[in-house]
DNA sequence: ATGGCATATCCTATATGA
């Protein structure tokens, strides 16, 4: 089974270029955030068209996540996060899909920090791990897919002196991402290249991408469960050199089974 | 400290992203 995860950056612009990439890397299982569309406006019948089943929890403007899988209809579990009634933000979802539950999500950016969008991404991510948590206990495996908007460590990124005062770089957000890992998730792609430079994320400033001057920010965490049954892991990195490109390029993996 | 570019919307202007 193959599982991707994509930040489109606007399903509708980028319609297209999604369409174009599931053709050529046919994921049986495909995460996506950044929708920024409304529910009533997400091209369920263009993905349906492409053989794609969905479900999406939208917002208008911002945010947005979906799951897509080939051949048939995702299972939903949940939609949101829980631990905060009052975040309307749509950043998580879950779904079953042959036995296997996928986590997609979008973590806050937090910039600029400090102040409150940076606590909002600090509070976001202690849910987050709370509830992944709840998910390892349950021995079920589980795949959190999406864009963490964390770099880990500085080999994920192409110069981190120019980043060092950004949201994504701090060691309050590399320290909750490490506390995830630690409840015993894999980072499936640092696992299967553990020295490479491997970007998902070229900003459209200064020619970053003609530079390859990115980072590693969109991850695939796996249980303990599924962790023995990885086989391969790697980024469309073909994506984000398209004309009209979204800033990422999809990151995947493929499990045994 | 800012801006460079891109997306979306209450669109000749603004908010957000990373």
């Amino acid at each position: 089974m193959k599982i991707a995860t994509f930040n489109v950056n606007g399903i509708n612009g980028r319609l297209p270029r999604v369409l174009e990439w599931l053709e050529e890397s046919q994921p049986d299982v495909a995460c996506l955030q950044e929708l920024k569309t409304p529910d009533a406006k997400f091209p369920a019948a263009a993905l349906r068209d492409a053989g794609y089943g969905a479900i999406w929890h939208g917002q208008a403007s911002y945010n947005g996540v979906a799951i897509l899988t080939r051949g048939a209809d995702p299972i939903e579990i949940r939609r949101g996060l829980p631990g905060d009634p009052d975040d309307n933000h749509s950043r998580y979802i879950e779904a079953a899909v042959e036995g296997v539950i996928v986590g997609c999500l979008y973590l806050p950016n937090g910039n600029p920090q400090p102040g409150p969008k940076f606590d909002y991404k600090l509070a976001w991510f202690a849910r987050l791990i709370e509830h992944a948590a709840g998910l390892l206990a349950s021995e079920h495996p589980v795949v959190l897919a999406g864009d963490y908007n964390v770099v880990p460590t500085d080999v994920d990124i192409y110069n981190p002196a120019s980043w060092r005062k950004d949201a994504l770089l701090q060691p309050e957000s590399r320290d909750a991402y490490q506390r995830l890992l630690k409840q015993g998730w894999t980072d499936a792609i640092r696992k299967l290249h553990p020295d490479e430079a491997i970007y998902t994320f070229w900003d459209y400033f200064r020619n970053h991408w003609a530079r390859n001057s990115g980072l590693r920010i969109d991850h695939l965490l796996l249980s303990k469960t599924l962790a023995g049954k990885l086989q391969d892991a790697g980024v469309d990195k073909w994506v984000r050199g398209k004309e009209g490109a979204s800033d990422h390029a999809p990151a995947w993996v493929t499990l045994a089974g």
